[in-house]
DNA sequence: TATTATATTTAGACATAGCTAAATACTATT
DNA sequence: AATAGTATTTAGCTATGTCTAAATATAATA
C-alpha cells in the first residue's frame, strides 16, 4: 500500500492531466497546496516508484501503474460520495470533503458492498464517471454551459466539485446532473446567462456556467460549431 | 484536532484504565505493538498537551479532557461498528477492523447522520455501549461467562471484539449479545462449558467463554455470590 | 542577443512517530 | 541489605512529508 500522501499526489497528477496536457511541479504545488519543493521532492519519489515518468522542467505523466492507483482512489472517492448522498442524505456539497479523508481508508469489501448497495453505479452525485474496479473509466465530451447559444436546450452532464460555494449555488436553481434546461439569452463578452429549469427562470453568472457542463444539446447552433 | 497517534494512545489508555487500575507503559507498548520507548515518549507528549497524568514509573491516567477525547473515538468507532453491520451487512467479525481506520476522519456531521439512521442506538454489535455526544458512558456489570455454574441460565451481554477468530468462533454457536442460553455442565479447572443456546447444544472453551460477559443470571448460585 | 521574469530544483531545517541500545529506577528474593 | 530481574526512561538514529531560502534552468521581452 502506498502513503495517503502518494495517492493524493496521484490523484492530482489525474485531474491535471485530464484538463491540461502538461502537468508542472507548480500545478501540482497549486492543487495540492503544498510549496513547490515539496511537490519537487514528491515527484522524485513517484519516479523512482515508477508511478510517473519526468524529466526535469518538463512536467510528470502518470504510467500504467501510476493511473491505476489514482482511478482506484478516484473509484473510492466517488462511490463514497454517492454512498453518502443516497444512503445518509448528505448534501452534495459536502460529499467530497468528507470522501477525501475516507477514500484512504477504505477496504476492498467495504468497497465492495457499497458499490451493491447502491446498484453498481456509473455516475457520481457531481455527475462523474465512476471508475470500474479494474481502471477503466468512461470519458465524457460534455461541453462547458457557457458555450451555448440562447435557444438551446441541454441536459446538466456534470458539475464540478472542485468548490462546495459553486454547488450550492447552482444546486439552488436546481441544476443537478440529467436535469433539462433551456437558455434563454446569454450575454456576449462572458455576460449573465439566463435559464429556464422546469418552470422557472434563473440568472447564471459566466464564473460558474464554466463549471457545468452540458451535453445533448438541442436547438439553434452552438458556438462550438459554428 | 489531535493526530491520529494521540487518539489512538487515549483510546488504549481509557481500554486498559478500564480493566486494570494502572495503566503502565508497557501494557499500552504491548496494546498499540510499539516499542516501550515509544510508549515512553508518547505519553510525556500527552502529559504535556495535559490529556493524562503521569508520574515516573507509576503509570498514567486520563484527565477530564483526555477521556473526552478518549470517550468521542469510542463513539465513532462503535457507532461505525454498528453502522456497517446494520447497513450495509459486515459480519461482526470485521467491523472493527474497518473502524480503526474510518474512526480518525468520521466528521461531527456524519456521525449524526449516522447515529439518526441507527435510531439512537445505545450499543454496538458485540454490545458494548456506545458513549453519548456529551462523553457519558453506561458501565456494565456484567461477567464472565467462565464464572457461571451448572444450571444457571444467563443472556449475552457484550463479546470482546480483540480477536476476530473469537467472534467468529462464538459468533457460530449463536452467542449474539441479548441471546439466552443455558449452562447444561461445566468442567472444573477452566474445562470446556456445554451451554444449551435455542435448541442446540454447543461446548465452550474456558478460553472463550473468559471473553463473553452474561447478565440476567437465573438459577443456582453464581461463583461470585458463594 | 542580453536581460528579466518565472518555474523548478537543491540544500538544509523541522515535526511526528517510530526504532534499538544503553542507562536507570523500582521490585522481589535471597 | 545486597542482588537479580523487570520496567521504564534516555539518547540517538531513521523515514515521511513538509517548509524556507538560495541556486539554476527555461521562457519571454526588449
Amino acid at each position: 500500500m502506498y502513503t495517503e500522501s502518494i495517492e493524493d499526489y496521484l490523484k492530482a497528477i489525474y485531474e491535471i492531466q485530464k484538463e491540461n496536457e502538461k502537468v508542472s511541479t507548480n500545478s501540482l504545488s497549486e492543487m495540492l497546496s503544498v510549496a513547490p519543493a515539496s511537490a519537487t521532492s514528491m515527484i522524485k519519489k513517484l519516479s523512482e516508484k515508477k508511478l510517473v515518468t519526468h524529466k526535469r522542467y518538463q512536467g510528470v505523466k502518470l504510467t500504467k501503474a501510476g493511473q491505476k492507483i489514482s482511478l482506484e482512489i478516484i473509484r473510492h472517492h466517488r462511490l463514497i460520495e454517492l454512498y453518502l448522498a443516497e444512503a445518509l442524505g448528505v448534501p452534495w456539497d459536502q460529499v467530497h470533503e468528507e470522501a477525501e479523508k475516507w477514500e484512504h481508508v477504505l477496504s476492498e469489501d467495504l468497497e465492495d458492498r457499497m458499490d451493491a448497495a447502491l446498484g453498481y453505479p456509473t455516475r457520481d452525485p457531481h455527475g462523474s464517471p465512476i471508475p470500474s474496479r479494474d481502471g477503466t473509466i468512461l470519458e465524457l465530451d460534455s461541453i462547458p454551459l457557457a458555450d451555448l447559444r440562447a435557444g438551446q436546450s441541454a441536459v446538466v452532464d456534470e458539475v464540478s466539485d472542485h468548490d462546495p460555494d459553486l454547488l450550492r449555488y447552482v444546486g439552488k436553481m436546481g441544476l443537478y446532473p440529467k436535469t433539462k434546461f433551456k437558455v434563454l439569452s446569454i450575454e456576449p463578452f462572458n455576460g449573465p446567462i439566463k435559464i429556464k429549469v422546469e418552470k422557472s427562470e434563473h440568472i447564471l453568472g459566466p464564473g460558474a456556467a464554466q463549471y457545468v457542463f452540458v451535453t445533448d444539446i438541442k436547438g439553434s447552433k452552438s458556438e462550438a460549431s459554428q
